[in-house]
DNA sequence: AGTGCCGGGGT
DNA sequence: ACCCCGGCACT
């Protein structure tokens, strides 16, 4: 019904991923505290202060890794550049992709 | 060639 | 905040 601006530009980025903000929607509590997400200790701080890495991921520190590109079909592949208009915000930013998000 | 996305840029 | 492209990694 309708769907005013005033809420969900686009399902409001879909999802209440909203920590930080969106929680506002959801609690409509009048007291908006930044505080918080449940932000817990890191597992027992200090695990083992050792050099943990065997062999894992990781092919080079500084580099984001590669890309696994996956075999998805997204809104650019699905509906084509004549439709661009169906595409989700992101896709249509050339941003990561929300709808799908493989 | 074409998709998919980050970084950067305009309003 | 909202709107896009350049250029890159990958298929
Ligand atoms: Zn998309």
């Amino acid at each position: 019904m309708c769907r005013p601006p005033h809420e969900d530009p686009e399902y409001q980025r879909q999802l209440v991923g909203s920590y930080r903000q969106g929680l506002l929607s959801t609690m409509q509590n009048g007291s908006a505290r930044p505080i918080s997400i449940p932000l817990s200790h890191s597992w027992s701080n200090s695990h083992s202060p050792k050099h943990m890495r065997l062999s894992g991921v990781s092919g080079s520190p500084g580099s984001p890794g590669r890309r696994p590109r996956s075999d998805n079909k997204k809104c650019r592949k699905v509906y084509g550049m004549d439709q661009r208009d169906l595409w989700c915000t992101q896709c249509k930013w050339k941003k990561a992709c929300t709808r799908f998000g493989d």
